[in-house]
Order: structure tokens, then sequence, then C-alpha cells
DNA sequence: CCCGGATGGTTGACATCGTAAATTTACGAT
DNA sequence: ATCGTAAATTTACGATGTCAACCATCCGGG
């Protein structure tokens, strides 16, 4: 047998490529990530980084996978401070915004419009709904404790739908008028907590 | 002088590029449209299009453009036939999906995330902001009914912020939680007018 | 000790892209 | 007919992702 790269060599070298691809990615976005870029900046040919990722596409994968942690364990680190389900509602709400300022083309990968069809499931999808079920939690403990009505997979629908929203109009440049993004959090934390906080028979419409 | 295009003809062409240019879009997405691919369709080089658009980027702006005025003329064919300010909010809302739903490149391009530095203004700006004017009356309109409390702006951006992220997250593969979009729909615009129908005075949260 | 083979890496090539520059074509006025 | 100029095409360049062929290095078995 030949000298052969044990997993823990292979894996930090996929991990290094990911590395490089993540700070490029934060740099340059989407389209300033180039194969000959990165293997240039790795100091190997054009072709290696192949022995580790099936294609580009595939380090993009890699690079999305580790965004979604970063956000998880951002969005989890707050939530784990606050008790009441509102507030943690409206403080991971804050956190969410934040990091899409913060990393916005890593923002950009995550959520991309034109992502390849979605037929296996994915590493990114798991992450994606490690995530997702925190809320979902937050959202039911609060209609537990009488602080919210309906369905806890409907409400959390309602605050992720709205945060992604306003990111993603802010990333698009479609927002630009003339109010900043925290300020324009705020009316629509305290619009979807209202909205969640009232009994169905109470409404009027 | 030499025959020279008038302007008439000029737009003719220009509209045709978009034309082809707008149901390549629809039927291969962003990337499945290429210059070269164009041309051969339209039955000319791959240069010739550089004659009546500057760049790849501005005929995609064409296609934005046309994009909206398609996307408004529906929304505004719906509002136009509903007097009441929130029932006109709730059937736009679900026109709106439908569009995302029946075009969904189209609607993609309109919001793609990587688009130039906005610091000019453009003309899909423009259209953008023709569509919110609108919005921003139907809620304007609920206010002064006494039928939502609050500043018309910000119902506005909470209304729009939310069916954006729903159509957004679906066009991006990461609502496949067993629920199609109309399902989804619902609720989310149930959230939306409750928390605009609270005094805010009557918040408990 | 040396040699075969597998394994990792490189080089080179290909098809495709957007587009700049050079070139050709075609028409109207002289 | 010819010439000037606008329109269109051809050619070419530098990218890109990726395939295929090649090379180099190290290992176990003789």
């Amino acid at each position: 047998m030949p000298r052969a790269l044990n997993d823990d060599q292979i894996e930090a070298f996929r991990e290094k490529i990911c590395a490089v691809a993540t700070r490029r990615f934060a740099e340059s976005g989407i389209e300033g990530v180039t194969l000959r870029g990165l293997a240039r900046e790795l100091g190997c040919s054009a072709m290696t980084p192949y022995r580790y990722f099936e294609s580009k596409e595939e380090i993009f994968e890699a690079v999305r996978v580790a965004a979604f942690r970063r956000f998880n364990a951002q969005m989890i680190e707050v939530a784990n401070r606050l008790a009441d389900p509102i507030e943690r509602l409206r403080a991971t709400g804050r956190q969410y915004v934040r990091f899409a300022q913060t990393e916005p083309h890593a923002y950009r990968i995550m959520f991309q419009l034109d992502q390849p069809e979605p037929d296996e499931e994915t590493d990114s999808q798991a992450e994606l709904e490690g995530g997702w079920q925190p809320l979902v939690d937050t959202m039911r403990e609060a209609v537990e404790r009488g602080q919210m009505f309906g369905d806890p997979e409907d409400l959390a629908h309602c605050a992720w739908v709205s945060m992604h929203g306003l990111v993603t109009l802010h990333l698009a440049g479609k927002l630009k008028l003339g109010r900043s993004l925290e300020e324009l959090l705020e009316p629509v934390l305290d619009n979807l907590v209202r909205g969640a906080s009232v009994r169905p028979e109470e409404a009027e419409a």
C-alpha cells in the first residue's frame, strides 16, 4: 500500500479549503470565489481541491454548512440567556439581523435563490432544521404559557418569514427607503408579537 | 448619411431581445441565459445585442423592469377589485404568492441577492417604488378607517417583508416542511392582519 | 535492496462564457 | 460608381469549471 492520507489529514485539508473559501466569500462574494483563486491561495494547483471535493458546488455546500453552524450557534447563545419566550424571540430576531449584517455574503450563500435541486437531503438542510427546531420550541413554550395563541409551527413560520424577508430585501438593496435596518426591525417584531399574542376569538377582522 | 436605425427600430429590437431573454429566463433560469444563446435564437451574431445594450447586465435590467411591470399590473388589477383595505391586502398577498409560483425565475431576477451596487437610481428601482406606493396607500386607508393602527409605512413594511420572506424561502427550497405554500400563506396573512388590527395600548406584551 | 503499483498532485486541454478590437458588409448621398 | 459611415460579423483574449493524461512519491513484497 502506498502512503495514504488518513482521515484526519483529509479532513484537515477539507477544512483548510473551506476556511479559505469562507474568507474569500466574505471578501468578494459568491462570484468572487474561484477554484483557481482558491488554489492559488492554498498554494496548490487548480485541480487539487478535486481530490477533496466532488465539485465546486460541493465546496459551496461545505461553506454553507459552516455558515449555518455559526448562525445556529449565535441564535442558541442568545436564546439561552432569556427565559421569557417573547423576549427570547425578540432577542433572536435582533441577532438574526445582526448576523446578516455582519456576514452578508454568508447569509447570501445560505439562502441563495438559485440552489441546486433539493431532491436529496443535503447537509445544510440538516443544519437548517437544527436551527428551526428551537424556534418552534420557543413558540410552543409561549403558547403553553398562554402568552401566544395558535399553532407553534405556524407562529414559527411567521417569525422566520418576517426576519428572512427583512434581511433579504435589505441585502438585495430594495429597502433603501431612508430607514436603517434596525429601525425597520422593531416595528416588524412588534407586529409579529402583537399578531401572535391575540386570542383568535378576539380578532375583529 | 448611411441607413441609420430610427428610434422605433432600435426600440423594436431591444424589445425583441428582451422578450427572448425573458422566455429563456422562464425556461432555464438566470444561469441558463447566455449572450451567445440569445444571439443564436435571434439569428444574429453574439455581438449584435451590444449595439442595443451596454452589457449583459443591462439586458438583465431590462428583463427585470418588464417583470416588475407585469408584477405591478397584477397587484393593481387585484387591488382595484376590492374596496375594503384588509380584504385588498389579503387578496394582493395571495396574488403575490401566485406570481412567484407562476414565474419563479422572474421573481428571482427581480429580487436576486447579488445585484450590482444600487448607487445610482435604476429603472427597476423606480418600478419597485411604483408598486410600493399602493401598498402604503392601502395601509393608510386601513388606518384612516380605524381598521388598523400604526404608521402606514411600518405596516406596509411588515406586509411586504412577510410575503417576500415566504416566497423566497420557498424558492430557495427551504420550506419543504410538508406543507404547501398556500397553506403556509394563510397563517402568515392572519398573523399580519391581527398584529396590525390591535390598538397599541391594548397590546399585553 | 529494489521494484511495481497505487495514490496524490500537476499540467494541459477543452468547452463555454462575456466582451474588446478589428474587420467586413451594406446602404444613402454625392 | 464611389465613398463615408453605421451596422453586423469575425476574430481574439482572458476567464471559468472540469476531464484526461501524466508525473512523482512512497509502500510492501520479492
